[in-house]
DNA sequence: CAACTTCTTTATCAAATGTTAATGACAAGC
DNA sequence: GCTTGTCATTAACATTTGATAAAGAAGTTG
């Protein structure tokens, strides 16, 4: 029990830095969890009303098309935080999947309380804030990749922001994440390797 | 200036149901200014501590790369909300441009002044948050054309989520937004009018 | 070790998209 | 009426990416 607690410090402190009072407000709401790798731990139109940390392990966000295709909309290596609730949700139901990629290692926690919370102490809402801010800047980033960049580009982009994934993840997840397919990603792949 | 009014009114009306006491909150803290067209009224790396709600006219979002392309990252028609300070600041920096695409009428407040009625008024904190959910659905599901639908399919949803602004603003700006060329839009454009 | 499964790579051909340059359409100003 | 400038379209060719099928690589199980 004493790795998760220091994960979940890395996580806070490497978000915004929180006096002791205010980090063990949100200590004091967290539950502990693990979820086998493959199981799809948040369903789309499934109701979900909770926040997460991710203490260790690797897990993905991603939407099933009307064909049955799977599409990859971001990656979460832990230690981090899970995107918010208030992004992924309307109403309490979940907008995307979300699937352990690893066996994961969770800390859920309510997300009206951690509301609460942010509503009493500035420093948790300026915490929140900034998780807000990393997500989208996340995606504004994404969104210039995919509109302006080569798949090469962009697997090379990949490879700076998600470290070691590609070691780790089946490919047509990481294909379906970059706009293109597992073969012209293997082809990427031979041609950055300069064989 | 009873247009002005109206048009905010469908603004927030549109978004989520206010009553009279917290729209007049909100109204309390407007002003009103005109934007001539072609003007950058935010500037990347500039100082912006301001909401805006779009009265009448078209704009963009954009970023400049080192190669000096422009890439648009998104459009708003009027009467609509510009996406939230929060989501689009770091520390009161802008992170993006923003363009008149015609002549504009806008109502900016103090960002700041609306985050005082969020935090005391529950109406206006729903209506915040639900701007936020928007930006964020709009964002997924562009992310999510970007990286699975082929350029035609994004053509097609474009018309459908801009109704009539591929005759109001210049090709390559909507090009740069689909991630093509405006080469390739003017083919698909050919194609789809089946000449 | 062989059979099986899963994942990745390779090959081949077709389709889509990019690059560069030229042409056409149209409005503004002289 | 003519030039000028801006924007959209078209053409020709190169490159990238997709679709389908086959082959290789690695791990698992009996």
């Amino acid at each position: 029990m004493t790795n998760p607690k220091k994960r979940l410090k890395s996580i806070l402190d490497g978000t915004y830095q929180l006096s002791d009072k205010s980090r063990d407000l949100i200590m004091d709401i967290l539950e502990y969890k693990t979820i086998p790798k493959n199981q799809v731990f948040i369903r789309r139109n499934n109701s979900n009303l909770s926040e997460y940390f991710i203490l260790k392990g690797v897990c993905r966000s991603f939407l099933i098309n009307p064909s049955g295709d799977e599409t990859t909309i971001s990656f979460f290596h832990g230690p981090t935080v899970l995107t918010p609730h208030i992004v992924r949700t309307v109403n309490g139901i979940s907008l995307l999947n979300f699937a352990a990629l690893t066996d994961l290692e969770l800390a859920p926690f309510n997300a009206k309380a951690f509301l609460d919370l942010m509503i009493e102490n500035v420093e948790v809402r300026h915490f929140a804030n900034t998780v807000l801010q990393n997500e989208l800047k996340q995606k504004v980033s994404k969104e210039i990749g995919l509109a302006s960049q080569t798949a090469k580009e962009r697997l090379i982009q990949f490879r700076k922001d998600f470290d070691g994934l590609e070691n780790e993840v089946p490919h047509p997840m990481i294909a379906s994440y970059l706009g293109i397919t597992n073969i012209s990603l293997s082809r990427l792949r031979r041609a950055l390797a300069n064989r």
